[in-house]
DNA sequence: CCAGCTAGAGTGAGCGCTAACAATTTCCAA
DNA sequence: TTGGAAATTGTTAGCGCTCACTCTAGCTGG
């Protein structure tokens, strides 16, 4: 018989210290107005008992369940897994819970889906990690006065939105090259339905024309393969490329394992510098430059903004988040022709 | 004012259904004794309201919220990463929910702040991806009689195990490099702390045996960094080794890293295979060979095992996974001496 | 023709909590 | 003193659902 004893309640937590199970609510709650030495006796009870309070009743009394849910694509990235583990994490901290969903954006079946399972559940709040637009708006209109932040967008359509500064984060990778020496420097961004792609390419070439220099993007998407087919075909000579800025360090992968096959040097013939610093870049070789986020710290914004949004506090939108670059062997002067 | 207007209850679906709220319930839980026609009846006023039921009142009248826990320690790696969610998309498939926590199994405070996240959530049990059985007994004894499933551990204590079988792997790795006609094989194996480490140091011995071959196994953790520091001061001629089992795709990277810088040759000096399959690995230089393992496999008989024991039922153990041998240019036949 | 079933549907009592309000106590100024 | 505001505690009524019942009608067989 598996009969789930059930633990002790409110009631049995009252009985013990003497009030009323509202008085327990109180201190549970940690609302005001409760004297010190009763609120005493009531967590001393608690204690004893090894009471904790059933979220299901709480859920039920209050509708509000605490449980936000995380709506991420392409959740084998290493950007949107690092969010979702940060959002959980912070999550657990300030005593929510996180319901983590993937989805694919290409598929409207998809995101209903996930926004189904999680309204299902009853979700406070919902945190998007993805690119797309328009699974946003979808869910947005799903969700209806759910609050949704967004996370890693550029476009700010609404306040409730926390970005990783990637226009910047462009521009301090290019300006890296720059300051190496380098003049003649080629972008090979993601796919350009990528916010955070067409952000970097946008900082880049900021940078390029703030030095009075001509960008030059190729468009890959966001994987070592693209990085290697580009890599193998790349004609350096063509402009005098002495550096590369790829928007990801999967690219860059892809782009050290075909130079490494052609012979060329990395980075005596060519620099390169990534974006992400994933746990490996430090490995390659070379090890890579790159330009490294921070992840918890977008998580726990993230979170804020959402919580606020939930109790109806309007906050005022947090500012970025600076990438920072991480300066490794794979990016140095050019040689001297 | 974000009153969250309440949505339809079970009481509206039964009046516009004309019927009792009991047979709605009834509907929903898909129970036998009900007419075809009054379940349609039911089925549209539910269609017509949108009614979506109330998790937490479901959970708080029945005891069970449909929730099952995760708890992950190093979801940094692949391995555990690819579990988790693996097992967050099944139980979505099978209408459960999905909470995972991250915990460092080498803290007990952790491990302890980890279950009480999830039983304050109300989990119906729990999922363990770990290697430490220590976390594992700790968990055991704070979860009472709520089930646990234990993933990707050889030590099947109790039925509630699934695992892939990294004797197995072992074997199936080493195997390889014996068809191959290598001789002297080096194993650097994972920190001996972990299941699946010693798993797979125990296949490699059990095929070098099987040949009549002599194992050497060096212990490293399951870094880059370690594999780098190994590869660095290497002496492969010592044992005249033509070819390294490393014990997953990191170590088989800080080995190459380590190789290229000292300007062995790979595969032409020595062969190396990984042990994970991690996306990168077909990209670096060379392309690793390494084993793959089946991670949605996993996370669904984990998820199908614990929902029986939640439910009491009690199922065979399924058998464990194997993973398989993916083959690319790391690895080949030794060159003559 | 009626006892005895059974499929199908209904009733009422909670599950454990919060929210609104009511009641009581405390404390201080008039 | 004493009135009354402020602080503290208690009371009551659900939240939306499931569970354990009861009830009804139709159908069987003796």
């Amino acid at each position: 018989m598996s009969v789930r004893s059930r633990g002790p309640n409110m009631y049995d937590v009252a009985k013990l210290a003497q009030v009323s199970h509202q008085t327990v609510s109180r201190v549970v709650n940690n609302h005001p107005n409760t004297r010190e030495e009763t609120r005493k006796r009531v967590l001393d009870a608690m204690e004893q008992l090894g009471y904790r309070p059933n979220q299901a009743a709480r859920a039920l009394a209050s509708s509000r369940s605490r449980i936000i849910g995380i709506l991420v694509s392409d959740a084998d990235f290493f950007g949107p897994a690092g969010m979702t583990r940060a959002i959980e994490s912070v999550a657990q901290s300030i005593n929510h819970f996180a319901v983590s969903c993937s989805i694919d954006p290409d598929s409207e079946g998809s995101v209903l889906d996930g926004i189904d399972h999680l309204t299902g559940l009853g979700v406070d709040g919902v945190v998007m990690i993805t690119p797309r637009t328009d699974a946003v708006t979808l869910a947005r209109a799903q969700l209806g006065n759910i609050p949704i932040v967004t996370v890693d967008s550029m476009y700010r359509v609404d306040e409730l939105s926390v970005s990783i500064d990637n226009f910047q984060g462009g521009q301090t990778a290019t300006e890296h090259l720059i300051d190496l020496g380098h003049r003649n420097i080629l972008h090979i961004s993601g796919p350009s339905s990528w916010f955070e792609a067409t952000a970097r390419a946008s900082g880049y070439a900021a940078a390029m024309r703030t030095h009075r220099l001509t960008p030059r993007i190729i468009e890959g998407d966001w994987t070592p393969e693209a990085g290697y087919e580009i890599g193998v075909t790349l004609d350096l000579d063509a402009y005098g490329t002495t550096a590369i800025f790829a928007g990801n360090d999967d690219l860059a992968l892809g782009l050290l394992h075909a130079f490494a096959d052609r012979g060329i040097e990395v980075p005596a013939d060519v620099s390169i510098i990534g974006y992400d610093d994933i746990p490996h870049a430090a490995y390659w070789n070379p090890p890579l430059t790159t330009m490294r986020q921070d992840f918890a710290e977008l998580g726990e914004r993230a979170l804020t903004l959402l919580i606020d949004a939930i109790e109806g506090r309007k906050m005022p939108a947090p500012e970025t988040i600076v990438p920072e670059l991480v300066e490794r062997s794979s990016t140095a002067a050019p040689s001297a022709e």
